[in-house]
RNA sequence: GGUCUGGUAGCUCAGGCAGUAGAGCAGGAGACUGAAAAUCUCCGUGUCGGGAGUGCAAAUCUCUCCUAGACCA
C-alpha cells in the first residue's frame, strides 16, 4: 500500500508522516522539490539528520544546490525507489507539497530523453508570435496554455522541434491513470486562517534557527543553480545579504510569498487528484490507525 | 497660535477643467505533463474624513469642523 500524504506548506505533513510511519513500520518517500537539495535545511523545513527517523528517509539530500533538477529526473528516481522498497515493505509513505512531482510519479506521464536543445533564439519573440509559431508545429496543444505563459509555450515548441512527439500527442498516448496498485492519497487542508498562521510562525522559527547563517554559508559553498535559486526563504535572504532590503522586510515577503504559494498549493491537491481531505496531520494520523486495526 | 500639504477599496496611492471612481499590492477563485517553492488566468460599490453652501448635478468649487504631517512662531 501507498499512502501520499500531500497538503500546503505547514499544514502538517513531516509530523503526521513520522507518526505513521511508526505507526505501519513504512519507509518514508519525500515528494518535495526543495528538500531533494543537500545543505538546504532550515528553508525547507526538512527533518534533522539528526532526528533517528531520518535513515528511513528516501529522496532526500540528493542533489548538490549547484545541480538544476527537474519532473523528469525525480520521476525516474521515484520509480526506482518503489521498485526497491515495495521488495522489503508492505507500506510505503509519500510525502511532501510539490503536486507535479506527486503526479508524474504515480501516473503513467512519459518523459522523452531531453535533445539539447537552446530555445535562446526565441526569447525576443513577442507572446503572440510565438502562440503562432507553436500554432503552426503543435495546435492542439493550444487548447491547454495561455499566450501569455510564454515558459510553457516555449517549452511546448520545443517538444515540438527535437521530440518525435509534440506535446500534444505525447499526452494523448497516455492512459491517465496511476501505475501503481493501492495507493491512497490524504489531503491535509486545513483551514485558511490557521494554515497562514502556522507559516508566519514557521518563517519566524526558521530565522531563530539561523536561516541567515544556512543561506550565506550556501552561497560559500555553491554556486546555486537555476532551479535551486527559486527557494522562497533563499531568494530573499540572499537579497537581504546584499542590502536591497531590510531584514524585517526580507522576512514579511518570505511569509507572504510562502502564504500565496500555499494557496496556489492546495488549488493543485484539491483539483489534481482525488484525495481524502483532512482538516490536519493529527485527523489524518487517527483515521488511518483505526482503518489499521 | 499661523501657513502649507494630505485625509479616496484591507494597504500604498491615481484621478478631480463638476456628470456618483481606478491601479498596484494584499485577499479570493482557477489553470497546471521536462524551472512547479516555478509560470500563468480571472475577480475591485468604496458613507471619495464629517457637516453646510452654490449648481440640474459635487469625490471634484466655496465655507466650516475634525484629523495626520511638515514648516513658521
Amino acid at each position: 500500500m501507498i499512502y501520499v500524504i500531500c497538503g500546503p506548506t505547514g499544514s502538517g505533513k513531516t509530523q503526521a508522516s513520522l507518526q505513521l510511519a511508526t505507526f505501519l513500520h513504512a519507509p518514508i518517500i519525500n515528494a518535495d522539490a526543495f528538500q531533494i537539495y543537500r545543505d538546504m535545511n532550515i528553508g525547507t523545513a526538512k527533518i534533522s539528520s539528526q532526528n533517528p527517523a531520518y535513515s528511513n528517509h528516501y529522496l532526500l539530500d540528493i542533489i548538490s544546490p549547484d545541480q538544476s533538477f527537474s519532473v523528469k529526473e525525480y520521476q525516474q528516481l521515484f520509480r526506482q525507489t518503489i521498485d526497491s522498497l515495495t521488495k522489503k515493505y508492505p507500506d510505503i509513505i509519500v510525502v511532501g507539497g510539490t503536486g507535479l512531482y506527486i503526479r508524474a510519479s504515480l501516473y503513467d506521464y512519459m518523459f522523452e530523453e531531453r535533445e539539447p536543445d537552446d530555445t535562446s533564439d526565441l526569447d525576443n519573440l513577442s507572446n503572440q508570435e510565438l502562440w503562432d509559431l507553436l500554432k503552426s508545429l503543435d495546435e492542439k496543444s493550444l487548447l491547454s496554455l495561455h499566450p501569455n505563459n510564454r515558459k510553457r509555450v516555449i517549452r511546448a515548441i520545443s517538444i515540438a522541434r527535437t521530440h518525435l512527439q509534440n506535446k500534444s500527442e505525447n499526452i494523448q498516448r497516455q492512459e491517465h491513470k496511476i501505475i501503481y496498485p493501492n495507493v491512497s492519497i490524504y489531503f491535509i487542508n486545513p483551514p485558511r486562517e490557521k494554515l497562514y498562521d502556522n507559516i508566519n510562525k514557521r518563517v519566524d522559527e526558521m530565522f531563530n534557527l539561523g536561516l541567515v547563517k544556512e543561506v550565506n554559508d550556501l552561497l560559500i559553498k555553491y554556486h546555486l543553480s537555476l532551479t535551486a535559486s527559486q527557494a522562497i526563504g533563499y531568494k530573499e535572504v540572499i537579497d537581504y545579504l546584499s542590502h536591497k532590503m531590510s531584514l524585517n522586510e526580507c522576512q514579511e515577503l518570505i511569509k507572504q510569498r510562502t502564504r500565496n504559494y500555499a494557496k496556489r498549493q492546495v488549488t493543485f491537491f484539491k483539483h489534481q487528484f482525488n484525495s481524502q481531505e483532512f482538516i490536519s496531520g493529527d485527523e489524518l494520523v487517527k483515521v488511518i490507525m483505526e482503518d489499521g486495526k
